[in-house]
DNA sequence: CGCGTTTGACCCGCGC
DNA sequence: GCGCGGGTCAAACGCG
């Protein structure tokens, strides 16, 4: 009898304690729908206007601030408003100031800039040079000749997203698998360059670059490059078009200026166009206390899907944070992450979750998205598996 | 022994 | 044409 008593007490309190979750949930999501809202709305009245890209057009940087923004579709973003056509003489001097500003040798400002159209932009990293701000430092290998156009335009239709992290909060593991495949020095930083390859799928052409802040080893920007061609996990999506579904925080002359306001993503995105290209910075080395930081590493790893050395563990990897693995709060930051990798999914998804979390007791289970089974690497040579 | 990492070699593009 | 630098390859290595 005291036992039981004991035991309803409990459950009356966990039902409290699934309430509050309840409504805390509710209180997001309704906030995740105005900001979805105002997203769509800012991303409509941006493609009704004209573009002022035109083919001839080589040297207009604030013209490159469009970006690629995959909400499901690709939409093109204006990151500049204010910055018309018709200002490019004054513009061009800015830009030419700025690039003094960054004491670059002469040769690296030599920039040549390729057209953009709506679908095919290129969102670089500018993770050489790694000063610790969001980096914008032209890159060399990252100008553009005006020559093979087409070429380079078939290349930037790989989508490439920088994110900046630091080491000691999961910063390395995002979901994915990835195997490591060569590390180099680079000239402008004294700590390596590593470069990972998607080890999901044989034919996925996922790759990312991790590199250490010369000035902060604790900050690490990884750079994802190109699209995966198979399913992956809420947080890699939320990675990956992490770019899209944050918001935006402006820096430099020319950036999309939202501010981050965002309790569950201690994320702030940074897109600039002041270099050479358009980057998109995923700053997650916000050290907010209120806000829990990103949990890269799903909730289903808990649960032995994934192989217990996962390539990242001799570097980056040993980041992950095993103390808060598999716990609620974690498993609720992957599920809000994959739903605002998906805005077209959050309108629908939270109507059906909003009438479920007033049903049920438990607000995740059931609505995880589906995840690919988890991919042993074991087809022989690691290294032929890509070749 | 299998698998992932390491690391020197190689390739390629770019600037001079 | 040459040198430099970044990216990739692949044999060697190490770990479980
Ligand atoms: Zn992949």
């Amino acid at each position: 009898m005291e036992s039981q008593k004991i035991q309803m007490t409990l459950v009356v309190a966990e039902i409290n304690r699934v309430n509050e979750e309840n409504k805390k949930l509710m209180s997001v999501l309704k906030s995740m729908n105005s900001k979805c809202k105002y997203l769509q709305k800012h991303i409509t009245s941006l493609v009704q206007q004209p573009k002022c890209i035109d083919e001839n057009e080589i040297f207009n940087p604030l013209c490159l601030g469009s970006m690629n923004v995959d909400f499901g579709r690709e939409v093109s973003l204006q990151s500049d408003q204010s910055s018309s056509c018709n200002e490019r003489g004054e513009e061009k001097e800015k830009i030419a100031k700025f690039m003094d500003d960054l004491k670059l040798p002469s040769k690296k400002r030599k920039i040549n800039y390729m057209q953009l159209e709506q679908t095919d932009n290129e969102i670089t990293p500018s993770m050489d040079e790694s000063p610790c701000h969001h980096g914008q430092s032209p890159n060399k290998k990252l100008q553009v000749p005006n020559k093979g156009f087409s070429e380079q335009r078939a290349a930037a239709k790989k989508r490439i997203v920088a994110e900046r992290t630091r080491s000691e909060k999961s910063a390395g593991s995002d979901g994915c698998q990835w195997r490591k495949y060569g590390q180099k020095m680079t000239r402008n930083n004294p700590l390596p360059r590593s470069y990972y390859k998607c080890a999901w799928a044989p034919a996925c052409p996922v790759k990312k670059q991790v590199q250490r802040c010369a000035q902060d080893p604790t900050i690490v920007i990884t750079t994802y490059e190109g699209e995966h061609t198979h399913s992956v996990s809420p947080l890699a999506m939320a990675v990956m078009h992490a770019g899209s579904s944050n918001q935006l925080i402006g820096e430099g002359m020319n950036t999309e200026n939202v501010v981050a306001d965002n309790q569950f993503i201690p994320c702030i995105a940074t897109v600039s166009t002041s270099s050479t290209f358009p980057t998109i910075t995923l700053d997650l080395t916000d050290d907010r206390p209120s806000r829990p930081s990103l949990q890269l590493q799903p909730p289903h790893l808990t649960a032995g899907r994934f192989q217990q050395s996962s390539p990242l563990s001799s570097d980056m990897g040993q980041v992950s944070d095993h103390n808060e693995r598999g716990n609620y709060s974690s498993m609720m930051q992957d599920y809000l992450a994959s739903i605002k990798a998906d805005p077209n999914f959050t309108a629908a998804l939270s109507v059906a979750i909003e009438g479920s979390l007033l049903e049920m007791g438990d607000p995740v289970r059931g609505i995880m998205p589906k995840f690919p089974p988890a991919r042993q690497c074991a087809n022989g040579s690691s290294q032929k598996a890509f070749a």
